[in-house]
DNA sequence: CGAACGATTGACGTTTCTCAAGGCTGGTGG
DNA sequence: CCACCAGCCTTGAGAAACGTCAATCGTTCG
């Protein structure tokens, strides 16, 4: 695993925490995960912060009869496994997925010193919270139909893609992120599918195209 | 309105953010607001921050077609309506409520000067993090049965009641909390009463004594 | 080419919701 | 003081949504 760990560059653009630069440089790393790889567990002291490069990750809580719910998918860009001193969620890799990494206690460092680094720190946690809170209504007042039709206008808001959204998620992952089983999510698709405002790519069924962005989201209220 | 505003006392002690007692005392107001109305409402300006004295409160959001998400419920003791500049919630007292309130400009200026406010104020959002994440759980994987039991659990936390739970909210904002229907949760009631685990008290059925703790959890995962 | 994996689809079961009726409690006014 | 009323809770029957189980199909990868 160390072997994977290359020297990265402390002048990312990326992992910009809005940290001065008169204050020494905080070492960066990086790293590869492979596809279904574990990046941390649920209670394991949390060393790092990271902050996906290329690639997609899940977190999760598991029941001890198997039950899974998904916190949160993280893409390129994204920053995660800040929330508290011990990880409350297992991360995985989705697909093979570049990290970077600073240790947390060097990010606790800064913040002290610099307000800024504290306010920005501040800052992520709010609107972390703020996508769950809006999630919370999601899962616990939306119809199935309405839940995938979400998930699609977030993610092709997240992801970006001109014309055809490359969802790196399986059937099971979009079902476990919004508490529905896999069989559920897939007819849904097929209703809006049905409906006119999809339109399935590539065969593996994992990328859609979004005909009528107007029409998908007057299912998501 | 403004002439049930009274002067607070800034030496209050529940109303810790831990200042430093060197810094100028930040105004405290006092407020009572009575059974079902409304404190602040989704996207106004959030003016102040709030501290339940004595009583209950409810935030939610609403779907155009009146389906009700609560996104919390908060008790004696509790901070409410740090956030964001804009609430993103529509805040109600349950019951006849007491709130400390402060000025959120207040507080900002006070976490700029003092690197332990802005740490407190991270912490309480932490907090809040940490709470609803554990209820994206709840609410997407778990059973009307389990989710009853899991907020029993967390009132008679909360409440401390030592003998016999006093819930101040509805069997409707118990739904709403859960993702459930009112008809649901009192079958689940029904169902925890006829297993044992709780007992019915007065007769408004608000009251409930929890017979079996060791029960009760093993309901909730 | 065959095995493995993920997605779809159908038939059926279970849970939860909806609609409706009735009961208990507390407050109000005669 | 009692009767009535309004609000909240419970309970039942039937409907709808979603989950489970199983078969099939298409892709990918060895």
């Amino acid at each position: 695993m160390l072997d994977r760990i290359t020297q990265g560059d402390p002048q990312n653009p990326l992992f910009h925490f809005g940290i001065d630069c008169r204050m020494p440089p905080i070492t960066v790393k990086e790293f590869t995960y492979e596809k279904g790889e574990s990046i941390y567990r649920q209670n394991a002291a949390a060393e790092y912060v990271y902050q996906v490069k290329t690639g997609a990750v899940r977190t999760y809580k598991l029941l001890s009869d198997g039950r899974r719910q998904i916190g949160a998918f993280h893409l390129a860009g994204d920053i995660f496994g800040l929330e508290t001193e011990q990880h409350r969620f297992t991360a995985e890799a989705i697909i093979e997925t570049r990290v970077l990494l600073v240790r947390r206690s060097r990010l606790a460092d800064y913040s002290l010193q610099d307000p800024a680094v504290a306010g920005r720190l501040l800052s992520m946690t709010t609107a972390n919270l703020r996508h769950v809170e809006d999630r919370l209504l999601l899962l616990g007042r939306k119809s199935s139909v309405e839940k995938v039709a979400a998930f699609l206008v977030e993610m092709d808001k997240r992801l970006a893609a001109h014309k055809v959204l490359a969802l790196p998620m399986s059937r099971r992952d979009i079902a476990d992120y919004l508490g529905l089983t896999l069989e559920t999510v897939s007819r849904a698709l097929a209703k809006l599918h049905r409906a006119g405002v999809l339109k399935f790519i590539g065969n593996t069924q994992r990328e859609i195209a979004i005909v009528d962005r107007q029409g998908l989201a007057s299912f998501d209220f």
